[in-house]
DNA sequence: TCACAGTGACTTTTT
DNA sequence: GTCACTGTGA
């Protein structure tokens, strides 16, 4: 279709968002609006109208999924944007840092390291640390790096105000840099220090991107937008496009001031709303309405559906967990039997573990299901071990992937003699850059595999004979994929050689799972051999005998994630950096098929579904229990972020009795429940009693309630009620309402004082008087 | 250095 | 109920 056509079907606020132009552009984009559509019109109608180069704009993003979509869709509206950058901010830190490796001081063939990795290196650079310890400073550095402070910094007080964190940090950053890896923080902070640091590469940027636009910005935080700063030149045009109301990552970093003070770091910006609603029937949108409407820090917008009134949304109240599956499963059974695809339906839950009952129940009655985002794979035993195995062959220096793999299977290698082996390795470090030899840190730079020779003669004779078969074994698995460099060498960028206009040699275009040869070797086969020649193989398959398990299932499963890559360097690198970018696993495209989808409320940030089902409706649940004031907020944007994904129909479920730790626990309705308003929803089920006496209440306009507790003492002291007060004589209630939490009553009493009472806690001496 | 058994902690949410 | 960590004995 003509691109005409696609300007055609937007509206007049969409259409003033493509063609915008001159200024920075804020797009606030209510859920449904359709911003991707306009993020990815603009990118076709920038290219085609207004002739800018598709390599000279950058999309960011925050999930791959988003991001995969984006380019797919640009790309239907305008096939020359196949060479535009659209990544998540990670990757692009990625690609930033390999094209930028020497002034970040890392290694050229760094690989990422998981939150799991920056506590185990914390544990061995503070070896006085405890492992719970580790977790919370691993956390607290994370939080850092998302406000890009380093350990310099002035600011670092107001984040953490542990005095000994300073150090903690630093000393964590010393021996992250010695094994030339970068954690997840460092993929956006360097970055940013970097270009801050240094004009040069600053100006480089000016000149390959002259168009920069954000989708999700109000869930970037201060690195990200610091990064989206450093990236604009005085000629970039930036566009941004956000909805505060849909803000759920604070926990990690997210700030929503980047959107609400996006004006003040860009000048003349303007500002586009979008507010018609073309996802949701008005039903849904009405109960995303009333429950997002009880948050008080917003924007305030108002969505106006486009879709007409809809399906009545169904709450359900269930017994316990297990009829909650039950309730899900049938419910879809019986309406796929009526034709509708398994691939309508989602089950959204607030937290990962709560998709077990489903899978196990959906695989009991053979009905497809995917789960989405789930981190489980890369979390394996075997998984991480056969990865450790990759990392460390891609960068020796890697101490975690080392420890990891070193003595696994057994071959009696303990901690204390790699302690030794790491001690070489990191004296040698120390001897370097007190002789300033640091420019020569990469090409042949000492690793682990140098320091285990260097420290053989130290080692008792049977660690000798180990580390000597571990070192030969690492040394000759690399080989094997070294000498497929020379007959791959041009693979990876064949498939762009020859429609590359202008040659831009940084790699942006390399995406090794398109540019792989049907005829070249697979980075498959060499995991294959990895696993088998390690001895990883038969390890884990002696675990299955014993506990009947699936990890040589597993392992095979990887090996098949990489058949995409070719088999030699580059190919190992991007397919870890795949991998450690997105943890979840792709289904191959001949195995996508009809299935429903089983996703955490966070994850469908960006995704839409006909039948949307959200479970776990619980106090304690979602929201989760002990959240502050600011907090129950996020959830409740959490909340509306989940219901606004529902085109058709939407149900969600609360349980009365739930199982947690083994126990089986008494359960509330969530507070969100209550803030629907009665007349939005249809309710099937026994309501549960605090349930109904909130509606009664409700009936009699004491609407300010929003706690079930409150709920029972408001039956009690409502209106007009006649009281006696020990102090006070007889009175009677003139308003009853709750105040931050508390229930409280106003008296007004014969002598003419009036009073405000909590009756919760007045039981001696205020009482109600019979009629 | 390793295997096993007992204990305790535990559940957010993700790139 | 499950998983991971710790300490003990071989």
């Amino acid at each position: 279709m003509e691109l005409e056509n696609y300007l055609s079907v937007l509206n007049s606020q969409q259409l003033e968002a493509v063609k915008h132009e001159g200024s920075p552009l804020l797009i606030l984009a209510g859920a449904g609006s359709g911003k991707t559509r306009v993020i990815t019109t603009k990118i076709a109608y920038l290219i085609s109208k207004k002739n800018i180069d598709p390599y000279r704009i950058l999309a960011l993003t925050f999930t791959k999924k988003a991001a995969n979509e984006m380019a797919e869709r640009a790309r239907d509206l305008e096939p020359l944007a196949v060479k535009t950058p659209i990544r998540t901010f990670h990757s692009f830190g990625a690609w930033f840092l390999r094209n930028h490796y020497e002034e970040a001081q890392i290694d050229k063939n760094f690989t990422v390291y998981d939150d799991d990795d920056m506590v185990t290196l914390l544990t061995k650079a503070i070896p006085s640390m405890a492992k719970k310890q580790a977790s919370l400073i691993a956390h607290q550095i994370s939080l850092c790096k998302d406000y890009c402070l380093t350990p310099e910094s002035p600011d670092l007080v107001k984040l953490v105000s542990d005095p000994d964190f300073p150090n903690l940090y630093k000393a964590y950053q010393k021996r992250l840099r010695e094994t030339g890896n970068v954690d997840f923080g460092d993929l956006i902070m360097l970055p940013v220090l970097i270009l801050q640091k240094n004009e040069d590469v600053r100006h480089h940027m000016y000149n390959r991107f002259h168009v920069i636009m954000v989708d999700e910005y109000q869930d970037s935080n201060v690195a990200q937008f610091q990064l989206v700063q450093q990236l604009c030149g005085p000629d970039t045009y930036v566009g941004v496009v956000g909805d505060d109301d849909q803000s759920i990552y604070k926990f990690r970093g997210a700030e929503v001031q980047n959107i609400l003070t996006f004006q003040d770091h860009f000048p003349g910006t303007k500002i586009i709303k979008l507010e018609s609603n073309y996802r949701s029937t008005s039903q849904i949108l009405k109960i995303a309405d009333d429950v997002v409407s009880h948050n008080k820090s917003r924007l305030g917008k108002t969505l106006v559906a486009e879709r007409g009134n809809g399906k009545r949304a169904k709450l359900v109240f269930l017994p316990n967990q297990d009829d909650e599956t039950d309730f899900c499963a049938e419910l879809i059974e019986q309406s796929h039997k009526k034709g509708c695809p398994y691939s309508d339906w989602a089950i959204l839950y607030r937290t990962n573990a709560q998709s077990l009952g489903f899978e196990t129940d959906f695989l009991h009655r053979k009905i497809p299901y995917t789960v989405v985002g789930s981190l489980k794979f890369y979390q394996r035993e075997e998984i991480k071990d056969a990865l450790a195995w990759l990392s460390f062959i891609a960068n020796p220096r890697d101490e975690i992937a080392f420890r990891r793999i070193i003595n696994k299977p057994a071959r009696g290698i303990g901690g204390v003699t790699q302690d030794k082996i790491v001690a070489v390795l990191r004296k040698k470090l120390l001897i370097e850059e007190a002789s300033a030899e640091s420019e020569t840190t990469n090409a042949n730079a000492y690793n682990l595999i140098d320091s285990c020779y260097d420290a053989l003669n130290t080692l008792s004779k049977r660690a000798n004979k180990s580390v000597l078969f571990f070192v030969e074994l690492v040394t000759n698995l690399a080989k094997n994929l070294d000498e497929n460099l020379a007959s791959a060498k041009n693979v990876p960028n064949a498939a762009f050689a020859k429609t590359a206009g202008e040659t831009l040699f940084d790699g942006m275009d390399l995406n090794a799972s398109q540019a792989v040869g049907n005829d070249g070797e697979k980075l498959s086969g060499f995991i294959e051999t990895l696993v088998e020649k390690s001895g990883l193989g038969e390890y884990h398959a002696s675990q299955d005998e014993i506990s009947g398990t699936q990890r040589v299932g597993n392992l095979q499963e990887l090996c098949n994630a990489a058949s995409l890559y070719p088999c030699n360097r580059d190919g190992l690198i991007s397919f870890l950096e795949h991998i450690e970018l997105d943890r979840t696993l792709e289904l191959d495209d001949d195995e996508v098929y009809d299935a429903v989808t089983l996703i955490t409320l966070h994850n469908t940030k960006g995704l839409e579904f006909p039948r949307v089902i959200i479970t776990g409706m619980e106090k304690g649940i979602f929201p989760r229990k002990d959240k502050t004031e600011d907090e129950l907020e996020e959830e409740r944007r959490l909340c509306y972020v989940g219901i606004t994904r529902a085109r058709d129909e939407l149900y969600l479920t609360c349980c009365d009795k739930r199982r947690m730790y083994g126990r089986t626990e008494s359960m509330e309705p969530s507070p969100f429940l209550l803030e629907i308003a009665p007349e939005s929803i249809d309710v099937i089920g026994n309501q549960p009693n605090s349930f109904k006496r909130y509606r009664k209440a409700l009936a009699n306009n004491n609407t300010q309630i929003l706690n079930s507790q409150n709920a029972e003492l408001a039956e009690k002291w409502h209106k007009s009620v006649r009281v006696y007060h020990d102090d006070y004589g007889y009175g009677a209630i003139l308003n009853a309402k709750e105040t931050e939490g508390e229930f409280v009553i106003t008296v007004q009493f014969e002598t003419g004082a009036v009073k405000h009472f909590m009756p919760e806690y007045q039981a001696h001496s205020l009482m109600i008087c019979k009629e």
